[in-house]
This record gives structure tokens, sequence and C-alpha cells, in this order.
DNA sequence: ACATGATCATTG
DNA sequence: CAATGATCATGT
């Protein structure tokens, strides 16, 4: 649709310049129309994002902006704050093993550009917010690598039945999955190779918002 | 099945 | 009403 944008400076600018237009006004510079039914619509807004912003990878496993390694997350905000956390990632449910430096959530969440997006009322009148380009600080980081560990640890010695969205403080593993048959290989606690649901890494909203918090 | 994009629906 | 568990669409 659009060429992808060549500097974070760049990018910026195309975000701003989305800031205040409803997702009805961007739908119609890009020739597209407004999903009558949001419940069979829920990746629209994020998708429309990416075409506006000239995004290149598709669904291929990539950086939204490879060029420039940055990941576009769109944000529903509702009374001024996230309203659902924020998916990352599938989860290896053998584990990764290969330590925070080099997990997958870690490449994800390195450089993000955080679009906030009204989540109530009609999709055509929402509106999207001012964006933020973000990387975790130190602090974030030393946060996300701890819960990191300690589910991926959990994974690895084939514990996933007891991991539960309650385990950790910014990021959790929930299911992730088309529906309610979808399996994957998984490691038991004897070691043997079985199926089991799919988790995902999600950041809670709480997290989203501390980072999202300088906006305002 | 799994990657992309998430929100829905039920529970506590 | 927030948090957890479940689900929807599309492309490879």
């Amino acid at each position: 649709m659009f060429d992808a944008p060549d500097s974070d400076a760049d990018l910026l600018a195309r975000a701003q310049a989305l800031t205040g237009r409803t997702l009805g006004e961007i739908a119609r510079v890009l020739d597209q129309s407004v999903p009558a039914d949001p419940l069979r619509s829920k990746g629209w807004i994020g998708e429309l994002l990416e075409t506006a912003l000239g995004a290149s990878a598709g669904n291929l496993p990539q950086p939204d902006f490879l060029a420039l390694g940055i990941e576009l997350k769109s944000v529903p905000i509702a009374r001024g704050r996230p309203r659902e956390s924020t998916f990352v990632c599938s989860a290896a449910l053998a584990g990764e093993g290969v330590g925070w430096a080099a997990c997958r959530v870690r490449h994800k969440l390195a450089k993000v550009l955080w679009v906030p997006v009204e989540a109530e009322g009609s999709l055509t009148d929402r509106r999207v917010g001012a964006a933020r380009l973000w990387s975790p600080s130190l602090d974030d980081e030393a946060l996300l690598a701890a819960d990191w560990e300690e589910l991926d640890a959990l994974l690895r010695l084939g514990q996933h039945w007891e991991i539960e969205a309650r385990r950790g403080r910014v990021l959790q593993l929930r299911p992730k999955g088309a529906d309610g048959r979808a399996t994957t290989w998984a490691l038991d606690e004897s070691g043997e190779w079985i199926r089991a649901k799919p988790l995902g890494y999600y950041l809670r909203a709480s997290f989203t918002a501390r980072i999202l918090e300088p906006l305002q």
C-alpha cells in the first residue's frame, strides 16, 4: 500500500499524522470498508494501522518494520487505560531453554511502536491516540526476564498444565489457539512428548499501562 | 499447525 | 469490573 518508513522519525511522523483520526477516516483513505461485525474482526484495527503506516511483514514471523526492527502494537484504551492484555508470541511448550537474552519474547519487545486506540463505540468512530516508540527500560527488562525465566523453566519441567495466567508479574501465559481442540507438542513430567493446548505469552494490561503512562 | 492481528465471554 | 480462559480471521 505505502512504502515502508525509512527511519524512526519517518515512522513517528506518520503515526502522528494518524493521531486524532477515526478508524472510519483512515479506512476511507485506504479504500477499505469498516467491518460490520466487530466480533468477527478482532485483528482488523491492527491490520488497518499496519497498512496505514507502511508495515511490510504481513503474517511472516518478522518485525512489522523489518528495516527498523520495530514491532507495531495497537492498544485498546478504555477509561484512560489499556483494556486488554497484549499478545507477544506463542510459547514453546517444551520450553526454549535458551535464556532470556536469546528468547522470542525479548526479541519481539526490543522496540515497539504502541498505538492507543479507543476501545469503545462503533469501529468507525473510534479515534487513534498519540503513538509512542518504546524499548524496555532496565527495570522493565528485569521484570520481564524474571517472569520469562520462571515460566520457561516450568515448561521445560513438563509442568505446563500447572501454568495459569496468574503466574508472572508483568508477563503471563494464556491459551492461544484457534479453539478448544487446537493442540501442539509439549513435554510431560517424565519427559515424554504429548499433545497439549497451545499457550502464548501476553503482557498484562497493568504493565502496558505503566509503559504508556509517559503519554500523559 | 503456527505465524500474523487481537478481543470475547465467563468467572470470581 | 478486572482477570482468566477461550475464541475469531487470514495467510503460509
